[in-house]
DNA sequence: ACAACTTGTGCAAACGTTTGCAGCCCTTTC
DNA sequence: GAAAGGGCTGCAAACGTTTGCACAAGTTGT
């Protein structure tokens, strides 16, 4: 029973051709395969592969020092907003033969330095990090001790690092710029955690879009959540409203949270968009289905894992390279949950999705 | 530059605190601890600490063909129910010192062969197969390999092996026989692929369900799409609509079809659910925002990854066990999507939601 | 007091590769 | 025709562990 077959090595290939194993590596390693006569070579593969030869990819990691795989470390999976982005890694890095270990860190900064040790006792060649705080211990640990690693969605305030991210500014300005234009005045925020790059930059560009449409900000109509769940959108929502100042619009941090906000305007009896727009951020799958279905600011999600994957395939290959930041452009969808505010529609001027 | 540390090794100790390295390495290693005094024991672990000692992994694989890591093969990584998965999965894993190396599948067999070669090749611990077809090559490797696994969600006609799945059969029931309790008469059916069990238990489980209504399966209100996907399953609705055979309420494969058919629906000029009810599968996250709220089969999927990790350490631990078929009991969530027959409506018996 | 264990540590081989070096043979060149 | 050079291949060491075995010292029993 049980009877694992017996791993096929290098020497066996050996003595099968009648040559000495090096000279199977040589064979079988194809930046030293023109080191050998054509005719052996022929010999050696032929053998290979019908004896099934598999390399030991353990002897061959411990000897070279590269491991061919890439740790991937993000906050939540069930956020459907990663699948996509650990698509896109998946993608590329198996083409190039490495592979992907994944962690979730619950965005627990535990968690997150016991998952970065465990990358580095795996000698991971490489990490893809999405769970970056602004300040952030793990990504400085990285640099220092030079592990090649990039940035997805979160980046931090160190500068020089890879990095694939989504200009969160510009974002965060053309949701403003676009409630503004619908006659919005009073745009509340339900801000994500302030000590996330996604968090604090959304809330900037919101503050800047305030600026560049001459309104004015009241404190009063934001709030901030502690994390990017539907709960903290809905509790942040709810402390607005606690403050009994009118408003027309809620821009939430991301789509989660906008779905909190969703909740909490239909507990209060609130109509979207009659009553107040929304907005989310991320345009994560699905997001055209919600009711209604939801405007928000498009990040290519899939893109931005093949992008990381690429970059840290070049800094794994040429270290020496500077750093590569990738900012894409967002993209605002505008959907069914944002309209003319209700002051307007009560003038007669009802818009239909 | 770039001037990585050198690594600590178990020789490294052994010369710091004067002891032969396997004296440390037996020091280190738990299973062997007892067999050292506690002096030395106590002046290892303190050495070991204070430089920093990280094992190996590749030599300790090497050493011990085990290498603490498990593949894990899912056919899509962009349908959002495969994160609560892979969480539960890595949740229980990593507490057991395993890491998880994701492989994407698309679902296309040639790249399913290519994940688990090379699965093989870095010689996991164990796999858990979330991409089974009924008859499934994967699969019958793995058995004949003696390699590890569970499959999860999708299970094989196989018997003995290990798997954790949602009582498909019942699920299919549960929808027919709620549908039935509102007075469905004509309920049509979008199939998932019948070449995966989910696709083809649900069907059956579809079709006990109309017996058990004591309705008859009636051919034009059945068909199947190729893959569980939005456009699939809108195309699926798109023939059965074609069909021009009355019906009251479609029940979907899973809840990405279910999502087709309501882009059918609305093309079509019908509400859901006052004209036709739709009926879901999976309850993957977010469906209560759907519009309508979907109506489904809920399947705890973090506990299904949870529950695949627990079973197949198990199996990694002692594996001559019997294999472990556990079967989740499915359990239906009414939402806003199922209603009463429009032809009930029509008499004045309005429904609200 | 001697045999028979027990306990703790060192020794060395082994896991399967990769790779610098040495040496062989066969060309080329003067 | 001998020296110089270039192409191939073999040799052996090394990567960092783990582990069966041997052996020394200490303990127990008669």
């Amino acid at each position: 029973m049980q009877t694992h077959k017996p791993r096929i090595t290098l020497k066996d290939i050996a003595r099968n051709v009648g040559v000495h194993p090096s000279t199977v590596s040589r064979v079988l390693n194809p930046d030293t395969r023109q080191m050998v006569t054509k005719r052996i070579a022929d010999r050696v593969i032929h053998a290979s592969e019908q004896l099934g030869y598999r390399p030991n990819t353990f002897a061959q990691s411990l000897r070279t020092n590269r491991s061919y795989t890439v740790g991937v470390m993000v906050p939540d999976l069930t956020n459907p907003a990663f699948g996509p982005i650990i698509k896109g890694i998946d993608n590329v890095l198996e083409q190039s033969g490495y592979s992907v270990i994944v962690a979730n860190t619950d965005n627990v900064l535990e968690k997150e330095k016991r998952s970065v040790d465990k990358f580095h006792e795996r000698q991971v060649d490489g990490l893809i990090i999405a769970t970056a705080r602004r300040l952030d211990d793990v990504v400085i640990t990285c640099l220092e001790e030079g592990t090649p690693f990039v940035l997805v969605v979160r980046s931090t305030i160190e500068k020089g690092v890879n990095s694939v991210v989504s200009d969160e500014i510009v974002g965060g300005q053309m949701i403003v710029s676009h409630l503004a234009q619908l006659g919005h005045k009073k745009i509340a925020y339900v801000a994500g955690p302030q000590f996330l790059s996604t968090g604090f930059e959304r809330y900037q560009g919101y503050l800047q879009g305030l600026k560049n449409a001459g309104l004015e900000l009241d404190e009063d109509l934001v709030a901030i959540g502690d994390a990017f769940t539907e709960a903290e959108g809905r509790q942040a929502a709810s402390t607005i409203n606690a403050n009994k100042k009118p408003f027309t619009a809620i821009v939430a941090a991301n789509d989660l949270m906008a779905l909190g906000c969703y909740d909490e305007l239909i507990t209060k009896g609130l109509k979207c968009p009659d009553d107040v727009s929304v907005v989310g951020y991320d345009d994560m799958p699905f997001t055209r289905h919600f009711n209604p279905p939801l405007t928000t600011v498009h990040t290519p999600l899939l893109d931005v894992g093949m992008q990381a994957a690429r970059i840290l395939l070049e800094r794994i290959w040429k270290p020496e390279q500077p750093a590569h930041a990738l900012k894409l452009q967002p993209h605002l969808i505008v959907r069914g949950s944002t309209g003319i505010p209700s002051s307007f529609s009560e003038t007669g001027t009802k818009v239909t999705n």
